[in-house]
DNA sequence: GTCTATAGCTCGATAGAC
DNA sequence: GTCTATCGAGCTATAGAC
């Protein structure tokens, strides 16, 4: 792996742990193991590596979105899948923690990749239940795409409580509370 | 209003606009109208600040919560209250912000009345849950603690998908969702 | 109680050698 | 491409006058 690359990694991992605030191009390139002179030899600065880290994570997280939603069976069997696959609950998650930075949100070109990112989220989990419905496993009148915000927010919020707890059990409570009122449609 | 609450109040709003991490000492002197001797007269430091004014929004928060849940109704319509009071959606939450930030989460005593007002409130919410389940307005198998951990998260998320999208409407969708799956129960 | 001055450090970025 | 040196600013905190 390139030294671009090493730098992209160490900013995708700082911008998940402290944020775009709290993280310095200095503590970049420790983490990457590289100088001042190659930091800004690749990149304008902190905001164009920001960018190029958040894209990356962006394409990751839908990568592995799809391939819980992709797996056989009901819509509600695949969301299932989604919610409770594994995740280090207590990291949270690299794209949404950035809608708590007031810098990425005041600047329009680095909430972009941000606001796409979980737009498609949602959308995509509406396409699945809008399959569900389709094939009768939910209600005619089931509103697909407030549903699938509602999905969405409980697994963000749910990161958020089991941060608050030091503890994932409340993102579990939240998931199995959702999947109950799912399940119960 | 005396310089010490000046102080108490000018951080709250940093804190809840700029996160631990994004807020300075000084930035918190020039919002109050305070020197830098005020400051360091009245708390012992930037920590010391941030509880008092953390311990002043998390009261505010459980008294506006229990404002809203203590309406007559059956418990789906005092949740909806809760759910649907006016809000500024943009801002998000001023305690579970404070859950992204990486200093808060790894002190312990920062954590501390994050941790108490978030589990205060789902324990809150179960118990108005218990009350509808007892009247026989929800089934007598529903997990009311999950329940009520899903309620929070879909606040909690929704904030993040508004932020995210510079615009109130998901945060709207995502409580549409869960008030139309508990209606459904 | 509040002020100004200052400490010692880190911030994000640039310059210029190699 | 990467290095070291340096910039001007801001960081959190302390000192000591008033």
């Amino acid at each position: 792996m390139g030294t671009r690359d090493q730098l992209i990694d160490s900013t995708r991992e700082l911008l998940w742990e402290r944020g775009y605030v709290g993280t310095s191009p200095k503590a970049i390139q420790q983490r990457a193991g590289a100088g001042q002179g190659s930091m800004y030899h690749h990149f304008a600065g902190k905001k164009d590596l920001a960018l190029a880290a958040v894209r990356r994570s962006a394409a990751e997280l839908l990568a592995t979105a799809e391939a819980q939603l992709r797996t056989p069976g009901t819509a509600v069997d695949r969301i299932t899948a989604y919610l409770r696959r594994e995740r280090e609950v207590l990291r949270g998650c690299p794209i949404g923690r950035l809608t708590q930075d007031p810098e990425i949100v005041a600047d329009p070109e680095l909430r972009a990749p941000v606001d796409e990112t979980l737009g498609r989220l949602r959308a995509r989990l509406a396409e699945v239940l809008d399959e569900g419905r389709s094939a009768g496993e939910l209600p005619a009148t089931a509103d697909t795409a407030a549903l699938a915000a509602t999905i969405v927010a409980v697994l963000q919020g749910g990161y958020v409580l089991a941060r608050a707890a030091a503890a994932p059990e409340p993102f579990d409570q939240a998931v199995s509370g959702v999947l109950s009122l799912l399940a119960a449609l």
